[in-house]
DNA sequence: ATATACAGGTTAAACGTTTCGCGATGAGAG
DNA sequence: CTCTCATCGCGAAACGTTTAACCTGTATAT
């Protein structure tokens, strides 16, 4: 059906080592060259990726593994990881493995069985076999958003840490002591890093924990709805919020919005991600903004490294600085 | 580096011939079979998919184009188009073109090249030689969101006519009959429809119709903001205002914000898709919500089908209903 | 006993490229 | 006039599969 090297090769009356070479940028006569690209508009010929990819083991390709398309944090990564690869004349093979580690398996398999060149992944976590598998078939790999133990390879994320730091320095400051959180799940990278943000402020302010404040959630809408209902239903509730990812700060808000809820005289609130969002609600909800630019621009330069060869050694983490966004969702307490 | 299947037939003894029957499901003895398991399992044999591909023309992969991957409206059908695709185990590749017309044909032609056996795409508009290209080359495509003249393929959309029939409606039963809609871009197909329906309905309840109140956003969340300010500040402004996407949507919300006008006192609205953010602003926001779900569904059903032979002739059309969310963001107005 | 059928296996060609090594041509140097 | 060398083109093998055609041996029907 389609035009193939060999249909070039006889319609200029060379061979298809020249058409080949041509192709590949190689030294051609101006006569010949004229030639071939007559025949190739003409015929309408391309390169079959198919065939080529086969004899070079290069596809051009890279993949990318997230772990939900619904997700805008991760989809505005991945648009900023394609606009730079873009660049650089490579592709993107973009996956959704819906927070499940077993299609995050499948997903991963599929992308080594597609040959790319190299995948950026947020991992989920928990297994780390099949990415080692991949890492031994020679495809480097850069994760972010979470680190992962036991496993050797680039890695970029916010400083999750810092983040939920100055999040709760911020109500520190304006005279809150009872500061609740709603956390990741248990055993999450980023819930740990963000709880130990959390700890820390409090150690260094002196402020004494309070473990009914620190409640783990799913960081879907569902847990944030639920959890802060919990909170609120506290004999003594917290005076100030800080809901760790978007789907829960959605859930948050919406809670507070079903129980009237007044924000921020009743209770303070700090939400994750989405300045859109942010900017819709009212009052303005404060919020810490993750670096999505410059994560997914980030990781793509470290892949494209990583292609070029320069595996020099070991890998690296970068922990990219998050944004803090202070707007009138959180109050001053005059007294303590 | 890793196995094939030469390897595997050199282990067990037999020919490659019998080690791809056995892949591809023929019939092999049961000693072999457990020796060919045992081969491929310590060797850990993959197949190689450009091979296999190069071979039989299929890759059982679709490819799947759309405007932005920002975007969850996008975002969520395709969602669902992979869960329908993966149960009949095909693979996706997914692209975005970031509502470019340039980017659009150059993600296509690059899903040509990786050999898809079929298509899903948001069409930008404006140009349809490449699809048609791709067409050519007996590539079924599946257009969502949009339809486009002369062309001939499979199409699911939203019923976007009775969409806007049905939000404006909603406005004039309430006793509204200045109502202000923010469309799309001239020429696009859904903001034709939409505008389509906004007249009809006009129409169909005798309400003259003021160009005044027709005002042509960009899909983007900066129009929308815009548009929402410059109908407000008309010396006769609108009481309800249709605003016709969830960007201008998100926009519309922001300069109500602002500008601290108060919904549905001095103005009512009606937004576009999102339910989660019509649940999170104050009021609670009528919304007319696409069914996301069904059009994956539909599109990938539909593909599928095309793709299993059944090119029954003529393509189709499918014109899916929309759903109207009423929630307190809409005022009756007692006297005319 | 012979013909028939069929299961299970093999050989070899083909898919569309890239690439290595070699040959031809022609120009400049000696 | 011959030698050297660069330039350009060609033949052929290889990448890892699938598959048509063919072979062998055993079970079944006649």
């Amino acid at each position: 059906m389609a035009a193939t090297i060999k249909d070039v090769a006889k319609h200029t009356g060379l061979s298809i080592a020249t058409i080949s070479k041509y192709i590949n940028g190689g030294n051609v006569l101006d006569k010949n060259k004229k030639k071939i690209e007559d025949a190739i508009k003409t015929l309408d010929f391309r390169v079959n990726e198919l065939a080529r990819g086969l004899k070079t083991n290069r596809t051009m390709t890279v993949g990318v593994l997230i772990l939900s398309l619904e997700n805008i944090f991760f989809t505005s990564i991945i648009s900023s990881v394609e606009n730079v690869l873009l660049q650089y004349g490579y592709s993107t093979i973009i996956c959704d493995c819906r927070s499940d580690l077993e299609i995050e398996k499948a997903k991963l398999d599929f992308l080594v069985s597609k040959k790319v060149d190299g995948i950026i992944m947020v991992p989920h976590g928990g297994d780390v076999v099949h990415i080692k598998k991949a890492l031994d078939k020679n495809i480097p790999i850069v994760l972010i958003d979470r680190m992962l133990k036991n496993i050797e390879c680039d890695v970029v994320i916010s400083d999750n840490i810092n983040a939920a730091y100055d999040a709760v320095e911020q109500f520190i400051i304006r005279g809150h002591r009872r500061i609740g959180i709603i956390a990741g799940p248990k055993k999450i990278y980023t819930t740990e890093e963000r709880l130990k943000g959390y700890v820390r402020v409090h150690e260094d302010y002196a402020i004494g924990l309070d473990g009914n404040l620190i409640r783990y959630g799913n960081y879907d809408v569902e847990s944030g709805y639920r959890i802060l209902g919990e909170l609120m239903e506290m004999d003594n509730p917290p005076t100030g919020i800080f809901v760790t990812n978007y789907e829960m700060t959605l859930g948050a808000i919406m809670a507070v919005n079903d129980k009237n809820i007044i924000i921020p005289d009743e209770v303070s609130l700090i939400g994750f991600d989405n300045i859109q969002m942010a900017r819709v609600v009212k009052p303005p909800l404060s919020i810490v903004e993750q670096p999505v630019k410059g994560i997914g621009e980030t990781a793509a330069n470290v892949l494209l490294k990583r292609l070029s060869g320069e595996n020099g050694g070991i890998p690296s983490i970068y922990r990219l600085k998050t944004e803090m966004l202070i707007k009138d969702s959180v109050k001053t307490i005059i007294n303590q």
